[in-house]
Parts: structure tokens; sequence; C-alpha cells
RNA sequence: GGGGAGAUAGCCAAGUGGCCAACGGCAACAGACUGUAAAUCUGUCCUCUUCGGAGUUCGAAGGUUCGAAUCCUUCUCUCCCCA
């Protein structure tokens, strides 16, 4: 993998760049799709690429690994194949589930032991297992195994997490650098700083994910539940300390308006399952604003869903008729819905990218963030 | 014409003397969702409310009872079976 800065922002920290690897470059800042399972729910690979625009995909370690397993996945030759994706995959690592399977895992030393949430068997994901699996799935960047912190939490806790993730991060480079990419391309890992909230927490671990020296870095154990103004110091804080010249990755991160005040922070690279699952729930994220389709308001308004939208899906259909298909509960809402929010999370990307080549991007931004919270 | 069953909130439907403003479900309305256990979850859902309560409900009218959606009488309507 290598990254080439193009364009820094002259209002702010906001970087313009491109990451190449095998399987195509991808313009920064970027917007990743999560598919978890191997697909991003209700949109055809096809149209992740002809419409959303995507250039590279998430995949998830827990949930792949659960199922259809890495039998199946070494015998269809790595996800790329697997799945019909011909562009960069990114693999979170499991460290997520961690967080969010809470109640169905138990953390050791050397690893953490899951229940799984299908048939409640037994699953044991590590630094290395993860990376093993990762090796398996083939995706061309992948997360060392982490532990996101819940918030809130105490600085205790905090540290003895963080100090945690520091040791598997360790084990992890080493696991990395002592096997091999499985398909012929290559694979680069991404170490992940923690820390919660905590100012010296989070000094401490960025230092200490810089001092890795990978090709790119990521900030975990944010948008867990904390004020929005606490991640942004947060993001702030970190992107002080991570080199320049990697990518800055922002894990899980989060609305519009989290994005762009994030890109000026320094990020380069965010994923994010709010445009997916929020469109399966009725909710439209456009340039004026917030849309919950399934409100009574647009019963009758025949008007295109997103009149200035950059998908097909934005001029083709009504307001009117989305909320009929959701309400209805029919499939093609979540299909239209997705396609609509994805495409305008990667379209936002873009502009951001044209603002930051120009040097108006803090002041573009600031006009854009109060319109992109607004709900409508 | 004869016999039988039934009418409960927008719909379906429990409840057969007090714990009933009335279980459930659906619909409706609103909210949540941030490295996906989510096409999910939560709340409201007779009227008014200072959210403590207050007032009217269970086809209609009368009655029994301290107390009725629940028991009795009559009426209205619906469905089924036999002619």
């Amino acid at each position: 993998m290598r990254f080439r800065l193009e364009a820094v922002d002259t209002g702010s920290h906001a970087r313009a760049g491109v990451i190449t690897t095998d399987h195509g470059e991808i313009q920064t800042p970027v917007f990743m799709p999560v598919g978890t399972a191997g697909s991003v729910k209700s949109v055809h690979q096809r149209e992740l690429v002809a419409d959303v625009k995507a250039k590279i995909i998430l995949g998830n370690t827990y949930h792949l690994n659960l199922r259809p397993g890495m039998d199946v996945i070494a015998q269809a030759g790595g996800l790329h194949n697997f799945m019909g994706w011909e562009l960069p995959l990114l693999t979170d690592s499991g460290g997520y589930q961690v967080f969010s399977l809470a109640e169905k895992r138990k953390i050791k030393e050397e690893g953490a032991w899951f229940r799984s949430h299908i048939d409640g068997s037994s699953h044991f994901l590590s630094p290395e297992t993860s990376i093993d699996i990762q090796r398996t799935i083939g995706a061309d960047i992948i997360m060392a195994f982490d532990e996101c912190t819940p918030w809130p939490c105490d600085h205790r806790t905090a540290k003895k997490s963080m100090d945690l993730t520091h040791r598997w991060l360790k084990r992890s480079c080493e696991h990395f650098d002592n096997t091999e990419t499985r398909y012929g391309h290559s694979q680069t890992l991404f170490p992940i700083v923690q820390g919660s909230t905590f100012k010296d927490l989070r000094i401490e671990s960025a230092e200490t994910i810089a001092a890795c020296e990978r090709e790119g870095n990521a900030i975990g154990g944010l948008s867990v539940g904390e004020p929005a103004e606490e991640m942004y110091e947060t993001t702030e804080r970190v992107c002080a300390i991570l080199p320049a010249d990697k990518p800055r990755y922002l894990m899980g991160v989060g609305t519009p308006a989290n994005l762009l005040e994030c890109i000026a922070l320094g990020i380069d690279m965010f994923d994010c399952v709010m445009p997916t699952r929020n469109a399966r729930n009725g909710m439209l994220f456009t340039q004026e604003g917030i849309i919950n389709i399934r409100n009574e308001k647009w019963k009758s308004d025949f008007t295109p869903i997103d009149p200035a939208g950059p998908c097909f899906v934005d001029a083709a259909y009504s307001k009117a008729y989305l909320r009929h298909l959701v309400i209805s509960k029919e499939i093609l809402a979540a299909q239209i819905a997705t396609l609509h929010n994805l495409s305008f999370y990667v379209w936002l990307m873009g502009e951001a990218r044209r603002h930051i080549q120009s040097g108006d991007y803090a002041i573009w931004k600031n006009v854009m963030v109060k319109k992109l919270a607004h709900r409508l």
C-alpha cells in the first residue's frame, strides 16, 4: 500500500491524498461502506461501483469467521473472489465485537472468547488468530485486534484496556510480519489508537501506535456514546501525533457532519454503518439536512427524493413513493434508501476533497455542517 | 318460518361480577440508531390534564347489585344450519 498526500487545506488540517493498493486507487478523504458479512446490506456490488462509486468496502473478521467460515473463504480464493468485489477491501479485526458483543465474550490476556450470537458456540479471537483470519479473507487493509473501550469509562479501566490493546498490537505486528499474504496481492496492517477520552492516555496510545511505523494508522474507541465535542477533541489530539505522511482512519464515524469536522482535523478514512442501517430505518441524509421518510408529512410529497442528489434514485423516485415503500416494508425501500445514503456520503467526500484542493475547505465545511444536521 | 351463534377502542381479538380505561396483535403517529446480534428497537395510541389525576366507554334502552364489558328483560343488527 502507498499513500500520496496531494494537498492540505489552508484553513484547517484537512488533507487530500491517494491510497494505492493492488486492487486499485482510493482518493481521500474516503468513506468506506460497511459490508460486515460480505455484503453491503441491500446493495449489489455492481451498484456499489457504478452508482455509489465506492472505492473500498469493509468486511468483518468475527462475522465472516462464524459464517461462512474460513474454509469456504479459502476455497473461494479469498473474499474478493467470493463476493465478486474487485476493488480494495478492508477488514475489521473483531475488536469492535469485543465492545458490541460485550455480554457474549470474555477477555483474557491471550485474546477474547466469544459465544457465537448465532448458535452459542465458543470462538477464540486473538491478535494472532485475527491476523490469520484476515490473511485468509485477503483484505488489502487489515486491522489489529484491539479492545474497543466502552464509554463512559474510568481512567483506570481505560488505561488497563489501552495497555492490553498495546500488548496485543505488538503481537499483531509480529504475527503479521511473520506470515504471508495468501492470494498474491499485498496486505497492510493498521494499528489502532485507544485510550477512551482521556488526554494522557490518547497521547500515550498515539505515540505507541506511531512508533509501530505501519503504513497507516487508525483511531478507535470513539463514537461509542461520548459527546461529539469530546470525539473532536480526542481526534484532534491524536492527529497531531500520528504521522502526516500516512493515512489516518477514524473508525466507526459517523454522521455527515462528523465526517466533515473530522476531515478538518486531519482524518482521511471513515467507515460507519449509519448510512446503511439508518437507510433501512427510513433516515435519509441530504445536503439540506436529515429526512425521516416515514414521517406523515412526506405522504403526498411527490418531489424527488433529493433533487440535488448524485444517485439515479434521487431523481427517479418521489419522497411519497419511498415513504410508501418504507411503510409497506418493501425490500426496494432498503435498496433505494441505502443507495441514496451511500451515494450521498461518497459524494460528500468528493466535495470535501475538491474544496481541500482549492484551499477553501474550512469555509465550505462550516456552511455545510449547519445544513447537514438540520431536520427536514 | 324454525333452530343456533354473536355484537368489546381505527381493525382483529382477550376478558364472562370488583385486581378493567379494558391482555395481545395489527394499523397509525413520533423517536433512537456512529469499526452492523439491527429490513431493528423504544415510546404514544378514548377525551382532557398543572402528568398527581379527572371525565366518558365494551350494539341500544331498561333492570338486578355496594359494585356490571361481564347477570336479567326487551329491542336493533350480523353470521350459520334446517325448511
